[in-house]
RNA sequence: GCGCCCGUAGCUCAACUGGAUAGAGCUCCUGACUUCGAAUCAGGCGGUUACAGGUUCAAAUCCUGUCGGGCGCACCA
């Protein structure tokens, strides 16, 4: 907020001197504390390009620059840096407003927009492990973030509820079903038949066909299958609401894969007609419109020197679809539904070249649409060896015993630290904290790196966690609650007098909390906002150490009160986005 | 073979349009609880940002090449 104002000035003294300047790259940013609270470095750039001496620049936009009301004097250093330092009175000017309710350091979006958000994707009668975690945690965090900024926001749940792997389960339903497994642990029977059938059908062809045979009955509606597939469908629904109701995670549509399945003929059909598709191999796919350069063309690849078409298949040699056809018939469902201005895909990042495919395609089948479609992938899952986890065949860890030894590992520590406290209270100090951690874990680390999976990590409750900071936001309702107790209450209309360097930092960075938001929201990196919490905990608990609250005198003890106040709410803010709650003890 | 991504402290990771002396956590060592919660804080150890060039006032960041690793590349999703 205060950063955009200060910017705004320095574009008006900008435009002064340079008229015809690119202000979008004139851009303000917070700085070490010993060169002021921000700085612009962008006079450098500006006189690079117009060949001006870069300090000669900066004295003219200075004598053109007024931040009176913002900043003291603010001073050029270096090559042709402008440092900034905030004015006591706008800092506290600002923590007087958020202490009205005005606004909690971030502002809304100017122009809302609408988007989509495509993320989990669990499969139908497979268990929830944790391959589906990152997409998960990650997109119910971008949720949380582009809602809060004011966007509308439609998160949609593609589940694989539709494909080859029903042939194979279908089978093995009707021929090998343990009905009393099925009732007492329907996931596990259901993985139990697939893996089963899966193996044979590798072995033995016959049998491969006989599950093409089934899968083709189901996909003309057979009575039986479609009954079979509804009840399969119905049974891995109990899951995914058990797991999202323990994660607190909502959509608000689950248009499944089957859900297109009566428009992908016609989406062939239509792209066949338009020239997009042709017949090649038997099968009808996707190739090059030569509008790009071949390194930049996803429909090529490059053999032995020369380049080689590499086309996208929307329909198979014996008629069935793949998830190319599902896709490009999705967007278009999408874009007539809800008109997008920008659907975000959370998916792993191996699945790059196929949205590469899918949004080239896209923009030539409806060259008009003006929507931004963007792959927000996400690193491989390894484990403690540095190899990948086996998805097929291998032991995965499911989500819900992850969920299960969380919460376990959590509740050992508060009962530890907190014995006193009835059990039924710890068990719900328990659940908030373990499940942060894992969340917290996941979202820490950048999006692109491989994420190795380790249960000491992900369950650790020291250093840069989430139990820090849940700590930190029970400290500060810790001082509310003796201040009750003692009788203290906050006045809004309190003078707000910064003096030692600790509140001074504390109430600086809650400043910064609406540009880390915007940032987290721009390039969808939901690590920005654990680090800047992670900052946030560590400058409150600073300030904590330093500064007595409610044994301070007035004016400090109003003072220190109400950053107490603005810190927990910015904290308790933030951790939300995360997806994180925030107990009152722990 | 081609493409995408990655290589930062012993380990796991940060580093905001290229910005000023590359920062945290874990580990190890030293201190701080009769004072608002020590799941904490203060301090210390630890770096040729894989390597070699280039671009410029300025490079972990951009460009070229080399080495090393992960992933993908026609009928699975």
């Amino acid at each position: 907020m205060i950063r955009h104002l200060i910017e705004q000035r320095l574009h008006a003294a900008v435009a002064a001197v340079l008229p015809d300047a690119d202000l979008t790259s004139v851009l303000v940013r917070s700085c070490e504390p010993k060169f002021g609270d921000y700085q612009t470095n962008a006079l450098m750039s500006l006189a690079k390009q117009r060949k001006l001496n870069p300090r000669q620049l900066a004295t003219d936009v200075m004598a053109k620059l007024d931040v009176t009301g913002l900043c003291e004097p603010p001073e050029i250093a270096g090559a042709a840096f402008i440092n900034f330092r905030l004015k006591a009175e706008a800092l506290a000017g600002l923590l007087q407003g958020a202490a009205r309710g005005e606004h909690l350091f971030f502002r809304k979006a100017a122009t809302p927009r609408t988007i989509v958000i495509d993320f989990s994707s669990p499969n139908v009668a497979k268990p929830m492990h944790v391959g589906h975690i990152r997409s998960t945690i990650l997109g119910d965090a971008l949720a949380r973030a582009f809602r809060l900024l004011g966007h509308r926001v439609v998160t949609d749940n593609h589940i694989g509820d539709w494909g080859t792997q029903f042939g194979m389960l279908l089978i093995g339903w009707k021929r090998e079903l343990d009905a009393p497994a099925l009732a007492a642990d329907p996931i596990g029977e259901m993985e139990r038949l697939y893996k089963k059938l899966s193996a044979e059908c590798k072995a033995d062809p016959a049998k491969l066909e006989a599950a093409r045979a089934e899968l083709v009955k189901l996909q003309r509606g057979d009575a039986e299958n479609l009954a079979i597939w509804r009840e399969m469908q119905r049974l891995s629904q109990v899951q995914f609401d058990t797991i999202y109701a323990r994660l607190g995670v909502k959509f608000d549509v689950a248009l499944g894969e089957s859900f297109y399945n009566p428009r992908l003929q016609a989406t062939v059909d239509d792209l066949v007609a338009k020239g997009l598709a042709r017949e090649s191999e038997g099968a009808k796919a996707i190739f090059s419109d030569d509008s790009l350069p071949p390194k930049d063309d996803p429909f090529k690849t490059q053999r032995d020197g020369e380049w080689h078409a590499n086309p996208a298949l929307v329909q198979k040699n014996d008629g069935g679809f793949n998830y190319a056809t599902t896709d490009l018939a999705t967007l278009a469902y999408r874009m007539e539904t809800w008109s997008p201005d920008e659907i975000i895909y959370v998916t792993d990042g191996r699945q790059q070249l196929h949205f590469r495919q899918i949004f080239a395609a896209f923009r030539r089948w409806r060259a008009d649409a003006k929507v931004r479609l963007e792959h927000v992938w996400f690193g491989s899952i390894l484990g403690e060896d540095g190899k990948p986890f086996k998805t097929r065949s291998g032991d995965t860890v499911k989500l819900a015993d992850l969920l299960d030894e969380a919460e376990e590992r959590a509740l050992k520590v508060v009962t530890d630290k907190n014995p006193n406290l009835p059990e039924g209270e710890r068990r719900e100090i328990a659940r908030i904290v373990g499940l942060g951690a894992v969340k917290y874990a996941d979202l820490l680390p950048n999006r692109q790196t491989d994420y190795v999976f380790s249960w000491d990590k992900l369950l650790a409750l020291q250093g840069n966690t989430a139990p820090y900071l849940q700590y930190a936001s029970t400290r500060i309702q810790s001082i509310f609650r003796k201040a009750t107790e003692a009788g203290v209450s906050l006045d809004p209309s309190a003078a707000i007098r910064l003096g030692a360097p600790e509140e001074l930092a504390l109430a600086k960075h809650l400043l910064n909390f609406g540009f880390v938001l915007e940032m987290v929201a721009e390039e969808c990196r939901p690590n920005y906002l654990c680090n800047y919490l992670y900052e946030l905990a560590g400058h409150f608990t600073r300030f904590y150490e330093a500064c007595p609250v409610l044994k301070a005198a007035e004016p400090e003890r109003s003072t220190r009160l109400r950053l107490c106040e603005l810190a927990g709410r910015v904290l308790r803010q933030g951790l939300d986005v995360l997806g994180i709650g925030t107990p009152e003890q722990m």
